[in-house]
DNA sequence: CCCTGGCACTCTGTGTTCCCGAGTGCCAAG
DNA sequence: CTTGGCACTCGGGAACACAGAGTGCCAGGG
């Protein structure tokens, strides 16, 4: 049903479409590409393309429309990822080497997508859930008081203030920091739950009930940071685009961390591109948009997701080699952290 | 020249127009308010005004509208700051009081003043050059790689990895540690520099390399962090306001941090509120907006500054009331936390 | 001296009509 | 299967008229 010249007619009804935003008629296809074919011959092709559903006109007399089923063809099997340019290249590994710390690494990562892409870019934290633990402090703030700081191989640091039910001496808390970061060093956070519940043997009785409360604060910890931090820049971009169409909806949605974890979604294959279009969406104020997302990590593990948000007529195949790229290049700073 | 009557006529347009958004003309507000006058009478008040420049019309035949002199005479002698509602102000109180960390008070801070007013809001983080040291954590990662970890009295977490020039045994770690806290407790991170500065004598000759390296990356990050952190919250009601224009400018200055800094401006009354009204602005992105800010801190001192951003017609008393009331919760917080 | 009603005037915004042009679908011929 | 031709449709812009809101000014009255 689908032949070659057609295929070949959507992809040039996507790319002129994505250039120039204006619905992009026989004749100007004709013209633009060398299809070696008249007018009237596209024409039906086009209309075998509409019975499809891949393409649609906004008014009788006015040219096609990709459809979201169209871009996903199009994105599918009619475009390849295009790479970076090696100043592009270069300047990311410079922009994102400057990096001190993690919340600095992640700022530039975000900034550095939106600029790249033009749009709004969106960077979740490096997961807890995939991290290993490199240090656990207790600090002392009062009698009864003493802040947690948990410290894991990304150079992600978590802190939590916690009330004691009893006085607990300086020695006790040097001791329970001993004990509790050898049994923790390296331990990846998942196992963290299992590994501490077989501690508290390890303890003296006295110490027994102030430790069962700092645990359980960890493991409440471990579990409520479930839920990620996510960021977001590039806003600005979204009022460039001729996108008059529920912006509201959009920024609405960019700030609510968890309609922004569904998007940038899951894939097990660390490698591999997200690609959401429009409808296919899970999120309703977001049709209209599409999300390219790819997971990034250090090694072979996959950490977070990152990723961007522009309207459904986005040049597919630059913007995902920009997420590609920039995934790699974080994967890679985290790595050598 | 501003009689007592031009006054209340100019209150009315500023009143009429911030509900109305349409020109308000000499018959409407004669309805609506009871001047006592006619419409002719007013009119004739209404022409002082515009000679002074506090209002204009758009058109020849359109009604008035304020001019950012306007306003800010409204601000400074025809409005008085309307306080929250008793269920606001609980509401408020309950919000704020979940948060466990720093980050979530910041977080939960800016979103409960976006929702209150229904515009941006924007929060700094409370200020190092005014919090007090609580704890200086010494991390080994590796033989010659440390992290340091500062924490401060309004809990937040400075975290630094650190290259030694020399191997560091870790009993070396923990007296350096030892030392360090004993020097720095409780000690305001302004004054923080020349107590380092004192401080190589106390240690043994051996230290010392490793103890200049980690000083001077302590006081770098101090000053370096001076540069400080800014979020905001509610983009969206940008999108609400009818305010297509300069909207992509406007979300570009709030993704400049430095922006943002000289927006939220700088008192010395910790009470006051700032205004700045549409042009009074210092970016140019941003006429067509006003800025109302205000100190916020624990105790008497000016740790940080929020704020809202929205269009210059704003209802300002609300608005006001709002930033003021969160300001001085968001103190109380930091004070008992 | 200030307020008021009246009046002529000036706009903007809206609705209507009209027309052009781009683009289509279909058909018959190559 | 492709192509050129042709009639048709429809959106968008230009021209136009018009109603309505609002103004400025002036002369009269308290």
């Amino acid at each position: 049903m689908l032949d070659d010249r057609k295929l070949a007619v959507l992809r040039a009804i996507v790319e002129d479409y994505v250039s120039t935003n204006e619905p992009v008629g026989s004749k100007a296809l004709a013209d633009r590409h060398n299809l070696g074919v008249s007018p009237a011959t596209i024409r039906n092709d086009m209309a075998a393309l509409e019975d499809g559903g891949y393409i649609h006109q906004p008014h009788t007399s006015a040219g096609r429309v990709p459809t979201d089923k169209g871009y996903r063809l199009f994105v599918d099997r009619l475009s390849q990822v295009k790479p970076l340019s090696g100043a592009e290249r270069r300047a990311i590994e410079t922009f994102l080497a400057g990096a001190v710390d993690l919340d600095e690494i992640v700022m530039r990562t975000v900034r550095l997508l939106a600029q790249l892409t033009r749009h709004v870019a969106v960077v979740q934290y490096p997961s807890l859930t995939r991290s290993t633990v490199r240090h656990v402090e207790i600090v002392p703030l009062a009698d009864t008081r003493v802040m947690l700081v948990l410290i894991t191989n990304t150079g992600r640091v978590e802190q939590r203030v916690v009330d004691l039910p009893q006085v607990i001496a300086d020695d006790r808390v040097s001791h329970l920091r001993a004990v509790l970061n050898t049994a923790l060093d390296g331990c990846g956070l998942a196992q963290v739950p299992e590994t501490l519940a077989a501690l508290p043997e390890r303890l003296s009785p006295e110490d027994r009930p102030v430790a069962a409360t700092i645990l359980s604060v960890i493991m409440e910890t471990l579990v409520e940071r479930h839920e990620e931090k996510i960021v977001f820049a590039g806003a600005a971009n979204l009022a460039a685009a001729d996108f008059t169409i529920g912006l509201r909806d959009v920024l609405e949605a960019l700030e609510e961390q968890v309609v922004l974890m569904r998007l940038l979604g899951e894939t097990d294959d660390l490698s591999e591109l997200t690609v959401r279009i429009g409808s296919e969406n899970p999120y309703t104020g977001l049709r209209g948009t599409s999300i390219v997302a790819a997971g990034y990590g250090s090694g072979d593990k996959e950490l977070a997701r990152l990723g961007v948000l522009g309207p459904t007529r986005m040049d597919y195949p630059v913007t995902m080699g920009a997420v590609r790229a920039v995934a790699r290049y974080v994967g890679q700073i985290l790595a050598g952290s």
